[in-house]
DNA sequence: TTTATTTTTGACAAAATTAGTCCAAAATAA
DNA sequence: TTATTTTGGACTAATTTTGTCAAAAATAAA
């Protein structure tokens, strides 16, 4: 499944499950969840956790990274959406990040 | 003032009140809050509202903007600093405001 | 049509997160 | 020392987020 970039996290697993044929009931057994959460999420009213990522990642047979990527965009992007200087402010977070970095390196171990 | 891009919200605001030798107190009584709150402001354990922002570039003669860039940044870098895929999801999450912005765009006149 | 199934929605309580204060201790300056 | 500033923990209040329930709406099957 080719994955769309402006697809938010709700619409990408909404058309998985549309794609396999699945009611929510189904997924929403295997997140171990409501239906009406699952319908929720798809709306993007209700946020995934680790764990509902990793079951629908397998359950869809899709990279758990790109699902998360997904999600993770989404999240930055409704945040920022409205800010007219959301394009400095992503470049400055890429600077900022690669600074935490830096500063959690010594003699090449990770630290946190 | 010349803005640091890697300096934190925090650590540009107590910059800032360094230079102008103000305690906490007096800076504090502009905000409306407890010392202990713009202490915790400037160690990034306490975040600014707008208003907080406001008075505090007014205060110390900077930009609204560029101070709540310094806080947006933060928010994003640190949401994404522990995530390897951090540079794509800053690229999708561009894209994808960039189609949100679309979107609420007819005929020239911006929907929210 | 009916009937069954799926999906959506709002109201709600529980859980989790965040904010701000108070106060005492620690640090710094006078 | 003494005064002032700064910090940190404990705490409550406020806010946000989550998930469920139950009923309505929408869709599909008989």
């Amino acid at each position: 499944m080719q994955i769309i970039q402006h697809e938010t996290f709700g619409e990408l697993i909404r058309h998985c499950r549309e794609e396999k044929n699945l009611p929510l009931r189904k997924v929403a057994a295997v997140l171990d969840v409501d239906t009406s959460t699952l319908s929720k999420m798809e709306k993007n009213l209700r946020h995934p956790n680790r764990e509902h990522i990793e079951k629908l990642a397998e359950l869809f047979g899709l990279n758990t990274e790109e699902l998360r990527l997904a999600f993770l965009s989404d999240r930055v992007a409704y945040q920022l959406a409205q800010e007219p200087i959301s394009e400095q402010v992503l470049r400055v977070a890429e600077e900022k990040i690669k600074y935490i970095r830096s500063k959690n390196i010594v003699q090449g171990v990770l630290e946190f």
